[in-house]
DNA sequence: TAATAGATTAGAATAGTTCTAAAGTATTGA
DNA sequence: TCAATACTTTAGAACTATTCTAATCTATTA
């Protein structure tokens, strides 16, 4: 319960105030030591096994919104019905294990591309995003 | 009304019995100039618009599918609620266009990566997709 | 501490997709 | 050709993810 001042902060900066189910989810969002993809279901989940208390799947959507609003979370670009996130703002890349249905962060300078064509007119570049699917060597 | 008997083999390539219904799915589906990119819904609306005819929700659902799983169509991976799928089976990629929600097809050989990280242990590479998000030159 | 502003929640509403069961249509074998 | 069978289509039910709503609860402020 020490770093929860960083929480509160975040929460700030996201125009929330600090309640008890909101430090909850940034607790699981944002307290693990690595990176981490999800989807609404897991951190009601992990409220569920982690504090043993059911936080309204309501709460859990706002929360998450604002924090993709505000560029704490990103939204994966993934077919499928489920809507996933990445606490890995940075911009980078994915693989995606079909038979695992699971993604793995490819750090952006891991991926080089030296070529792409010209781009509509009026428009320009908002990002590169490169997913990699794979699977088991049968 | 010439080809039809191109519809025909595809679908029994299928597995489908070739149906009014079912050929004109394919009609609209693979009778265009270019290959496009849609959802259910786009082909209930053409069928009402191009047949006067209104064909179900489930009948649609049941032939795309099939024609996916037989490799006709691909599903294309995009965040959002809606699927969509692309009668482009030629590997390539996409522009996504944020202000007009908008994909357009970016040829395999539009786009060259040079370098990609080392896969996990036990997999294999399925397909590279890179996704080009662009947006208006406010 | 009272008043008020904001948060949480259960459940309703909505939207996309799949399932189901009944009715329709095509195919087959006699 | 006809009946039996198999496959299709369909409307609507069911299901799932997400958003909305309105009532209750909680925190903040004066």
């Amino acid at each position: 319960m020490e770093n929860l001042s960083k929480y509160k902060e975040k929460l700030a900066s996201a125009g929330l105030r600090a309640t008890k189910q909101r430090l909850m989810v940034c607790k699981l969002l944002f307290g693990q030591k690595q990176t981490f993809h999800f989807n609404i279901e897991d951190i009601s989940r992990l409220a569920n096994k982690s504090f043993n208390k059911k936080i309204s799947l309501a709460t859990i959507y706002n929360t998450v919104n604002e924090f993709k609003k505000k560029g704490y979370l990103k939204e994966i670009s993934l077919k499928g019905n489920k809507t996933f996130y990445d606490t890995n703002t940075k911009h980078h890349h994915h693989f995606y294990d079909e038979d695992m249905s699971q993604l793995m962060d490819i750090e952006d300078k891991n991926v080089s591309i030296n070529y792409l064509p010209k781009i509509p007119n009026g428009k320009k570049i908002r990002s590169v995003e490169v997913l990699v699917k794979i699977e088991d060597i049968k």
